[in-house]
RNA sequence: GCCGGUGUAGCUCAGAGGUAGAGCGUUUCCUUGGUAAGGAAGAGGUCACGGGUUCAAUUCCCGUCAUUGGCUCCA
């Protein structure tokens, strides 16, 4: 007999060689059938894999990560046969699960694939699913596992294969498939019920240009159709909310060739929002001690020399520009900190001055590949929300606390409720890709974690994505549809004070170093307001959106009371349009709730009459006729409510 | 930057080797209306740009640009 302990701390007693749905069963026949994977002493196994002794066992099923891992994974194994079937000359690489779906990278030779054979592949797939083929694991030595794919002239499994050690090789075989895998499937092709092949792509071997490009083709699949049928309702959903499409309708922003890709253009409509977001904060960062700046758009290549941002990206940003006389050389600023550096050099400061916060939106410009280039999310000029701390070693704790605050009253207030902190510290098998002592960073690092633990933050440490200055802090939120997004950023810097030979005066009369704390908490402004389009549909919060209310007169006899009522709602600050198009009611109603504005208010003879109006919101819902007074006062509620939800110092 | 898709009216999109269409929007007229589309008429396009093939190219081919899905990259 040998102990199997559960993830709930009940111990089985189970007979050797169980397997892990012999357990799964004995705790229940319907459990059972759900289980589709398991993970037996942190390893993932086979629900089939012979248990040989003691040790804990995790069952998964469709609703665990790991459980839809092991699905993915074994679906990626039947597009793999179905590819094989129907391209017999087809040379399989890679295929794991990814986050939403699997992919498989083919090398089709001569052949090319494109979205109007994926029919016949589901359609493969689904019979080889059908058929409920068990996957099976078993082991290969080096040499048999070589000479299978050398005898298949497959030269990407052979690679892969030299790569692994003798005795840890496996293969995977359902049907008459067999594809080299490491394990963790579902115990037949049967479960999977519903198949949809999403798009194709290219991707090279091992990521590296170098190599040849394969044929990624990737799908999704699902136990049930009903899951598949939802999931292609959430993606016609994100398509719906797709910012670049919103930007275009509300009249937000655009594009031109002429300006240049990825050079956004605000229109007047997202240019007041913008400026409604900006003000917002600027409140908040000005209670919380801050002070505006404002730095030029360019600056002198020494400036960038100095602050390591030339060397380390310099070959790849936009190149300098030359002064016609003098052949200076100055650069677009990529980042906002080497000026507000000088700005803190303008003046000698005291312990007793720190902290000093400069903040500012300050537009910088990156060149991006233009493949990457992609709606608001990422373009070559952008406006961040700017600020850099500089302070004490001693306050560098309450001071990153302090913008932890901040940031998350800003998420909060905007209806980002679903958000987890990422930190992002150094990979310490490659120092080379940063600069700064490896003191500094252990100190900067570890600041990181404790104010993260102070605030009780939900975090997760990665390994490797820490800027090349220093460690940071990133707010990844979850948006209406459950996607995820990195917003603000809060970074902790030793070095530039360092470059810029940054000093203050201590108590002991001595110049020491200040340290620098970089901190965004929209991000940046496109970015942000992209990414709030998506999580709002466009039907903006109250305060944020370019028109509250507008005003529907039945007829043109009603013009000049609607005028009045339009000048009473200005006097009261609301933002208001009057559609005195000749059209019926019915139609602006309609072209009202197209363009999303919050509240309609309906205006003819009885209102006229009354001295009121009748208002309707967005959506539909009929609140009846009330005042001018009372409509403002409900609006102005409706704004307050929203922005001192949360409190802020 | 690399690989694939796309580029037709302000917007959304049909179309075909023989010179271009719909809906919405816009303009004018009729209608003066009560909670998600009233009616009529009109204007509007070098079919992204540049080459090539052809009697004929917006359509086929090549290149460029933009855009889009990926890859790589990301201060």
């Amino acid at each position: 007999m040998i102990k199997i302990t559960l993830p709930d701390g009940s111990i089985k007693e189970c007979a050797k060689l169980s397997t892990p749905m012999d357990v799964a069963k004995s705790i229940s026949e319907g459990f059972a059938r759900n289980v589709i994977s398991a993970k037996f002493n942190d390893t993932i196994v086979e629900t089939s894999t012979e248990l040989n002794q003691d040790g804990s066992l995790v069952l998964y099923t469709w609703n665990d990560d790991l459980g839809k891992k092991a699905f993915w994974h074994s679906s990626a194994h039947i597009l793999a046969q179905a590819i094989l079937y129907l391209y017999p000359n087809a040379k399989l690489t890679i295929g794991p699960a990814i986050e939403k779906g699997f992919y498989y990278d083919v090398d089709f030779g001569e052949e090319s694939i494109s979205d109007n054979d994926f029919k016949k592949i589901e359609d493969k797939m689904l019979e080889f699913a059908r058929q409920k083929f068990e996957f099976k694991l078993r082991s290969v030595s080096k040499a048999d596992a070589l000479s299978y794919y050398k005898g298949r002239n497959n030269e990407f499994k052979v690679e892969l294969i030299e790569n692994l050690t003798d005795g840890d090789i496996t293969f995977c075989d359902h049907a008459d498939f067999t594809d080299l895998c490491r394990g963790g499937h579902i115990p037949n092709t049967g479960i999977v019920k519903a198949i949809k092949l999403m798009s194709i792509a290219g991707a090279y071997w091992r990521g590296d240009e170098k190599n040849k490009q394969l044929t990624r083709v990737y799908g999704i699949s699902f136990p049930k159709q009903k899951n598949l049928k939802e999931y292609l309702e959430l993606l016609e959903e994100a398509k719906k909310r797709d910012h670049r499409k919103l930007g275009k309708e509300l009249e937000l922003f655009a594009f031109s060739r002429k300006v240049g890709q990825g050079l956004p253009l605000w229109l007047p409509k997202g240019t007041a929002l913008r400026e409604r977001l900006e003000n917002f904060l600027k409140k908040a960062q000005k209670k919380a001690g801050y002070e505006m700046v404002m730095t030029p758009h360019i600056g002198q290549k020494e400036l960038y020399v100095t602050s390591g941002h030339y060397e380390k990206y310099g070959a790849d940003s936009f190149q300098p520009i030359h002064t016609p006389k003098e052949d200076e050389e100055f650069l677009l600023k990529p980042m906002n900190c080497p000026h507000h550096c000088e700005i803190y050099n303008v003046k000698p400061y005291s312990y007793k001055d720190l902290p000093i916060r400069f903040a500012e939106f300050g537009t910088v410009y990156r060149y991006e590949q233009s493949g990457e280039l992609h709606g608001l999310t990422r373009v070559r000029g952008f406006t961040q929300d700017d600020a850099h701390i500089f302070c004490t070693p001693d306050q560098v704790d309450q001071e990153f606390k302090n913008v932890i605050d901040l940031s998350l009253y800003v998420l909060k207030t905007l209806g980002f409720e679903n958000y987890t902190a990422q930190v992002s510290v150094r990979d310490l098998d490659n120092p080379d890709k940063y600069i700064g002592t490896v003191e500094n960073w252990e100190k900067a690092e570890q600041a990181i974690i404790n104010a993260a633990e102070d605030k009780g933050l939900d975090y997760v440490i990665k390994s490797g994505e820490a800027a090349f200055y220093g460690p940071k802090l990133d707010f990844m939120i979850k948006d209406a549809l459950g996607r995820n997004w990195q917003l603000g950023t809060i970074q902790v810097d030793y070095t530039l004070p360092e470059r810029f030979e940054l000093t203050y005066k201590g108590s002991d009369n001595q110049l020491h170093r200040p340290i620098m704390i970089h901190r965004a908490p929209f991000g940046s402004m496109e970015r942000f307001i992209a990414i709030l389009l998506e999580h709002t549909g466009g039907n903006f919060p109250l305060w944020l959106t370019p028109e509250q209310v507008i005003l529907l007169p039945i007829s043109e006899k009603y013009k000049n009371y609607t005028e009045k009522v339009l000048e009473l709602l200005e006097n009261h600050e609301i933002r208001g349009l009057i559609d005195d198009r000749n059209e019926k009611t019915g139609k602006k109603i309609r072209d009202a709730e197209v363009k999303k504005i919050p509240f309609m208010l309906i205006i003819g003879q009885q209102e006229e009459d009354g001295d009121v109006i009748s208002v309707r919101r967005h959506g539909g819902e009929d609140l009846g006729k009330m005042t001018v007074e009372d409509f403002s006062s409900l609006i102005k509620n409706k704004i307050n409510s929203t922005l001192q939800q949360y409190k802020f110092n």
